[in-house]
DNA sequence: CGGCGCGTTGATGCAAGTCAAATTTAGTGG
DNA sequence: CCACTAAATTTGACTTGCATCAACGCGCCG
């Protein structure tokens, strides 16, 4: 691990604070140690849309040109690695373990991506967001039915390509159809887990 | 190259074959050798998402769960070389540069995926068909202005998430709009690269 | 207390979906 | 090569789900 030192450098990121930028020269890559990110990308018009979060854990900054394709934020106090890109080359030779990890994460990544391709290309509002309240939930350690939203109406909304307004109808009418309960503003309790699931999956 | 041959196998597949399903065990891994296959996922309603092309050179199968999450379908007379995944974790040990191609492979895709999130949860119809349109061109070797679309209505419309009929509508009118120009069905002549270009970006 | 950010609710508009019919294209056998 | 059929595409009329525009309510903090 003696390398290591030379090639990575460890920074806390402020919340709030876009640590990549769309655009920008892609000479780095991170690795999330502790706190949240939104991964997004932007049209000039302002629209924008969530592609993914990460958690601690995550690799971030796999470009494949020279540029990156997205920008990064921190959703709240955020410790990260980073590695020099011609420093991970010289890293994936000395650990071949690590090699197993970026392929085991990107593997991963690869298929969430095509779920949620799919929920973009074909889902309806309320499909979308009972995927959404279940994915909340199957992330949770505890699996606890009481989920806490990690984010603000504005960024559910840019996950699953709705507007606000969108996302509070539906919720409501979810909580009129006694499928959830919204307990705070960002604290749902899922009521009827089959029902979710079957209106996740489309049928 | 000695021990390639006892985990990898050779195999033809007929057009229109489904030769991954989605569900069945994620035993085997591929690399296309020739054709064009398509990657889609269903929902029990049979609404259907394509979320990708798969060209010679492509890699395929790369699932994080015990089972496929996609179905991989022959666009053509489509040839493959087939490997067991314990195979493959044998290989990459005995072919570093394996694991490089891999890694770049993912990345590629990855970065695709964003590409495609923005689109199908941000993009406007005519927005779609512009990128479309363009990504089309972008595949082209010879960058002709004249391109050949390699599916149907239904395909196009599958992988850009809208009906065959908005398809059909969206480019009849940039058609009148004189953007391109439809010599044919799967056959279309861009008129104005800047004003396509203009459109995919969303202003 | 008052302004401000965030969320909810209501009224209205419109882009894309649905349903259906017309038309073109492709395929098949004589 | 042509007639006939089936499939794909286009076109039209109509519907609808979500977006847009606009109040309104409610914490929260200076």
């Amino acid at each position: 691990m003696a390398r290591l030192a030379q090639y990575s450098h460890r920074l806390s990121v402020a919340p709030g604070k876009t640590f990549i930028q769309e655009g920008e020269a892609a000479t780095d890559f991170y690795i999330v140690t502790a706190g949240h990110t939104k991964i997004f990308t932007l049209m000039p018009d302002g629209r924008r849309q969530i592609t993914g979060f990460g958690q601690s854990g995550d690799f971030l900054g796999l470009a494949s040109g020279a540029t990156y394709a997205f920008s990064a934020e921190a959703l709240g106090p955020l410790s990260l690695c980073r590695f020099s890109r011609t420093g991970l080359g010289l890293l994936r030779r000395e650990f071949p373990e690590l090699e197993l990890r970026l392929m085991e994460e990107a593997s991963r990544e690869l298929v969430q991506a095509q779920r949620r391709m799919l929920l973009l290309g074909r889902k309806t509002a309320r499909e979308r967001l009972a995927s959404f309240l279940l994915e909340q939930h199957h992330l949770s350690p505890t699996k606890e039915i009481v989920i806490h939203l990690p984010m603000s109406r504005t960024g559910i909304a840019d996950y699953l390509g709705l507007t606000i307004e969108t996302v509070s109808r539906t919720l409501n009418a979810l909580q009129r159809e006694m499928m959830i309960t919204i307990t705070q503003v960002t604290q749902i309790t899922l009521l009827n887990l089959p029902a979710l699931e079957h209106l996740a999956r489309g049928g």
